[in-house]
DNA sequence: TCTGGGGTCCTAGGACCC
DNA sequence: TCTGGGGTCCTAGGACCC
């Protein structure tokens, strides 16, 4: 039998808010952006907020009309990072094997720890008060013999919840739940459930996996056919195979200016070829996302024959991408660019005979990343990019 | 109320090959 | 001449998650 322990930190960025700045503990904090803040959302409120009717993904100016009183922050990610590492480092303390989700959750693999922690209530309530302890944070925790369990668990009772499926008792728990608690069912997916006269766990549990696949599709068919068991085939913790770096900005105003709209794309590849010098990556395929002042949003993807090498070649590829869709006057709230199928840089790759030029500039940004790394205070940019900045 | 940014995975259709 | 089936790769769009 195997024990999982999914631990999720309650209300993250908006608890460290209250950490770091004592005088709102017990106060609305909402971080996501300030107050004027246009096309902000929220990111996270605090327990105090959200009996507002805050939430996250809310437009920030809802946010203000229903808590005008509440304390506003912008986020500041790499405090965030810094409290993330150091509680995973207190989870790897209980377990060999601890799956990162995200900034504020991890699985544990508690399997055969008893004799080391005693049993699971106990080592559940020991890492609470480590976390609390050392960082004075408050997690969650489910514990089940399935890691699905575990996350749907961990979610039940929070801020500071403890909730333990036994061995057993996976599907009636599944079976008790509303529909909008299984993970992986979201609206669209609630909608053409209740459109098909399920409501509940209970009604899909009465169906043939046959069927299922029938209505909505192989994967998602048996998607549901298993969650409602409490264990579908989830893949946590596998290496992603087609791991992608992207970069996304949605412009305050929306762009049509075609000057402006080649320094968005430029700050954008600056943003993506950078972390793929830090993570020794390359990538062949380019996708460039546009999204109009209507919200439609449209894309287009381009795999060449040769990987990205520097800023001119993945510059000049993006301005390809982006006059092969953009349609002509619309008004532009959002671009995005993506390196899909990403593959270390150390992994043989054909090279073009008349690259020379391409080499060379790439050698010359890895030594200016590699500045960078070391002096993050130093910023360097394109000449185009200071415009109005510096 | 007017909708972020970073990801992963799935689907359907087309191209191409045998 | 008017047409199969399987496999693989690529693309655009969409669902979902935190």
């Amino acid at each position: 039998m195997k024990v999982f322990f999914h631990i999720d930190l309650d209300a993250f960025f908006a608890s460290v808010e209250q950490l770091d700045n004592p005088e709102w503990k017990g106060r609305p904090v909402i971080v996501g952006g300030l107050p004027g803040d246009r096309r902000a959302v929220v990111s996270t409120a605090s327990y105090e907020a959200r009996t507002y009717g805050v939430h996250s993904a809310m437009p920030l100016s809802r946010a203000v009309q229903l808590c005008p009183n509440a304390i506003f922050v912008r986020g500041r990610y790499r405090r965030y990072q810094e409290l993330s590492d150091q509680i995973m480092a207190i989870f790897g303390n209980y377990s060999p094997d601890v799956t990162q989700l995200s900034i504020d959750e991890a699985f544990l693999d508690m399997t055969g720890t008893e004799r080391l922690f005693g049993r699971s209530e106990d080592a559940a309530r020991r890492i609470k008060e480590d976390v609390k302890g050392q960082t004075g944070l408050n997690v969650s925790i489910g514990v089940a013999s399935t890691m699905y369990v575990a996350k749907i668990a961990s979610g039940l009772h929070k801020p500071d919840g403890l909730t333990i499926v036994k061995y057993g008792e996976e599907v009636p728990f599944m079976l008790s739940l509303p529909l909008e608690k299984v993970w992986g069912v979201g609206g669209k997916t609630l909608k053409r459930l209740r459109d098909s006269g399920l409501f509940s766990p209970q009604d899909i549990y009465g169906k043939s996996e046959i069927l299922l696949r029938t209505i909505f599709g192989e994967s998602t068919g048996s998607f549901l056919y298993q969650a409602v068991r409490g264990n579908p085939g989830m893949t946590f913790g596998e290496q992603a195979k087609n791991h992608s770096i992207s970069s996304e900005c949605t412009y305050d105003f929306d762009l049509t200016d075609r000057y402006a709209i080649d320094t968005a794309l430029m700050e954008l590849s600056m943003n993506v070829l950078y972390r793929m010098h830090r993570e020794q990556v390359k990538s062949r395929t380019l996708a460039l996302k546009i999204r109009y002042e209507d919200f439609t949003t449209v894309s287009i993807q381009e795999t060449g024959e040769y990987s990205i090498s520097n800023a001119d070649d993945m510059f000049e590829r993006c301005k390809r991408l982006f006059d092969k869709k953009y349609e002509s006057g619309r008004g532009i709230r959002l671009l995005g660019i993506a390196c899909e199928k990403v593959f270390s840089r150390e992994m043989e790759e054909q090279k073009s005979l008349f690259d020379f030029g391409n080499e060379k500039k790439a050698k010359i940004e890895e030594a200016i990343y590699a500045m960078q790394d070391r002096h993050p205070e130093i910023k360097i940019r394109k000449a185009r990019m200071l415009k109005g900045k510096e």
